[in-house]
RNA sequence: AGCCCCGUGGUGUAGCGGCAGCAUAAGAGGCUCUGGACCUCUUGGCACCGGUUCAAAUCCGGUCGGGGCUACCA
């Protein structure tokens, strides 16, 4: 699974290590990844799933897909199905441990009426105004609800009747026991079940009670023997909250371990901001290949392996941190350079009539399946008197160091001839086509006579070309944090050019062979995938990564002068 | 302001008292039928102050800086 060194030993592991030391779990190792189905994932999850799957398997432990579904307002069996596709995509089978926290509605249930008789918990009529009003602030003591102190007895009988259905929503609370003057504000008496008469995706309209994230994380883990409980860094200060009620309870207990989250430059990651970009139409959809979401980038042409890769190699500690664009898209090539099939397409085509061919000839040229792999072996490309180049390989003026086409110049077809530029064509000073020679005696594209040419193009047969609709993409975001600036709203900073739709793209006939989602390279380009939208009568295909372009760099320095 | 977490090249990380390493980015060169890939080299870092020690990125104290926490969200 994805390439390179083992594995770092990250301040997660060093303590997963120990506690197989010390024996704490017996040796065992369980994970889960525990999204709430309110949502699509988005590669900050991935790198989640990557590390919670990835440490079960390196440790030979397991790992369970949990769903977090707490809030019936909020989830949605949509996203239940999409998250499912999503983890699956990414490589990661959590064979027949897929759960729900709701499936251990019950459970919890039993645990709360354990804490009412024990006398931690209790009913509270206060409203969520003035259980916020309670609560105190940052830097002074809350006090407590004038409901704190009532018998076990009538709170288990206030608690069977909300849980019954006698009160109507935000009514009645069942809270935790805990200090009104703690420290930290989760342990002010928190919340454990408020009354929600909801249909829930899961349950349907059994329960109108709803246990808290708090209350019911735990008891998730705990019920199914998870050993370590891995999350973000905002859950640092919930963690003692976590520890109070399995300890009160004398539950098995996991650890919780908090990591920081991913942020990646020149995008935005929460689930809220996302959401604003597809609603307000800056992009197409949860898939839009701009988003960082997975099914964006399964829709973009970012194979798993790579996207595992990216995750292993991005490791995992407690600072917050920002990772660079760049290198997501660096793991992308990595990856794609060893497996992609290359292909020939020209997205803005120069005509190029090679007057010294034959008018009717056809050539089938031979050219290699991926150089990277010899084994794949060769396919077979036509040739004849017109072709199609890229516009950007040819200059009428060409600069210091620009090596392609200009006037007299000879170049490379690749695997074809070499080719020599007479004369560009011209309408309304506009260069419309290019009238070149071959040398017959370069057939394959080597001069029995040895000698170098500086460049070599792709090109396209103009008859056995078809036609293709190719869309750019660019990062969504003109700027590295869009998120940085407190008073503008992110979405000033959205790319205007972050997609570019070419309609009159050529490329070589076995690309309308491919199936959607089906990768590869076109060469001197970048890696390309079939999009979806495609039909028999029309090709649409999404760039995923441009290749390194050194001469856009000289350009740009060139330019820069 | 109170509590909690965190500061290592531009970026992401390793280091666990003994030469600051890796990846990426940037720069230079080599190679090449993809200006891709690949290879070589270069630039660049322990936030600050003090203490402990023969020796500190590492241990201790403080300062500064960044982040989180006042939902019946997760």
């Amino acid at each position: 699974m994805g390439s390179g060194e083992p594995p770092a030993r990250d301040f997660i592991r060093q303590m997963i290590d120990e506690d197989n030391r010390t024996g704490k779990h017996e040796g065992r190792v369980h994970t889960r990844f525990p999204p709430e189905p309110n949502g699509y994932l988005h590669i900050g999850h991935a790198k989640s799933i990557c590390l919670n799957f990835g440490i079960a398997e390196e440790y030979g432990g397991l790992c369970n897909l949990r769903f977090d579904d707490t809030n019936p307002m909020k989830e949605e069996d949509k996203y239940v199905k999409a998250i499912i596709e999503d983890v699956k995509w990414l490589g990661f089978d959590w064979g027949d441990r897929l759960y729900f926290a709701s499936d251990y509605f019950d459970q919890m249930y039993e645990y709360a009426v354990q804490l009412v008789k024990d006398g931690k918990a209790y009913v509270d009529d206060l409203s969520a105004e003035k259980i916020s009003e309670y609560r105190g602030t940052l830097t002074t003591p809350g006090k407590e609800s004038p409901h704190r102190d009532k018998s076990a007895e009538e709170n288990l009988d206030l608690l069977e009747r909300m849980k019954a259905g006698e009160f109507a929503d935000g009514e009645k609370v069942l809270r935790a026991r805990i200090d009104m003057s703690h420290r930290n504000m989760n342990m002010r008496d928190p919340v454990m079940y408020r009354i929600l008469h909801a249909t829930h995706h899961n349950t349907g309209d059994k329960w109108c009670i709803y246990p808290t994230y708090d209350w019911a994380h735990g008891l998730e883990d705990s019920i199914e023997g998870i050993t370590h409980s891995i999350c973000t860094l905002e859950f640092e200060d919930h963690r003692p909250l976590y520890d109070w009620y399995l300890d009160e309870l004398g539950a098995y207990h996991p650890q919780q371990i908090e990591f920081a989250r991913l942020n990646l430059t020149h995008t935005v990651m929460s689930k809220r901001k996302l959401l604003e970009l597809v609603e307000d139409g800056y992009v197409n959809g949860w898939d839009d290949p701009r988003l960082p979401t997975i099914s964006g980038m399964r829709r973009r042409g970012y194979p798993p392996a790579a996207i595992r890769s990216f995750c292993k190699r991005i490791g995992v500690a407690k600072v917050h941190s920002t990772v660079d664009f760049e290198f997501l898209e660096h793991c992308i090539r990595e990856d794609l350079n060893m497996t992609a099939p290359r292909f020939m397409g020209v997205l803005r085509p120069l005509k190029v009539v090679l007057e010294n061919y034959p008018e009717d000839k056809v050539e089938e040229m031979e050219l290699m399946r991926n150089p990277e792999e010899p084994e794949a072996g060769t396919r077979k490309v036509p040739f004849s008197r017109v072709a199609y180049i890229e516009r950007d390989d040819f200059m009428e003026n060409p600069p210091k160091k620009f090596y392609r086409l200009a006037p007299g110049r000879e170049v490379r077809f690749r695997n074809a001839y070499l080719v020599t530029c007479k004369e560009p064509v011209k309408e309304n000073g506009e260069v419309v086509e290019l009238r070149c020679t071959v040398d017959p005696e370069t057939c394959g594209g080597d001069a029995p006579d040895g000698r170098k040419v500086r460049s070599t193009l792709h090109w396209v047969s103009a008859v056995h070309a078809i036609d293709a609709e190719v869309r750019l993409y660019d990062r969504p975001f003109t700027v590295p944090d869009p998120l940085g600036q407190k008073d503008t709203d992110f979405k000033t900073f959205v790319n205007p050019d972050s997609l570019e739709v070419l309609r009159s793209c050529k490329v070589e006939p076995a690309v309308g062979n491919l199936e959607p989602f089906d990768l590869f390279q076109f060469e001197r380009l970048g890696y390309f995938c079939v999009d979806p939208d495609s039909t028999k009568q029309k090709l649409v295909l999404n760039r995923t990564v441009q290749l390194r372009d050194t001469w856009a760099k000289i350009q740009k320095r060139q330019q820069a002068k």
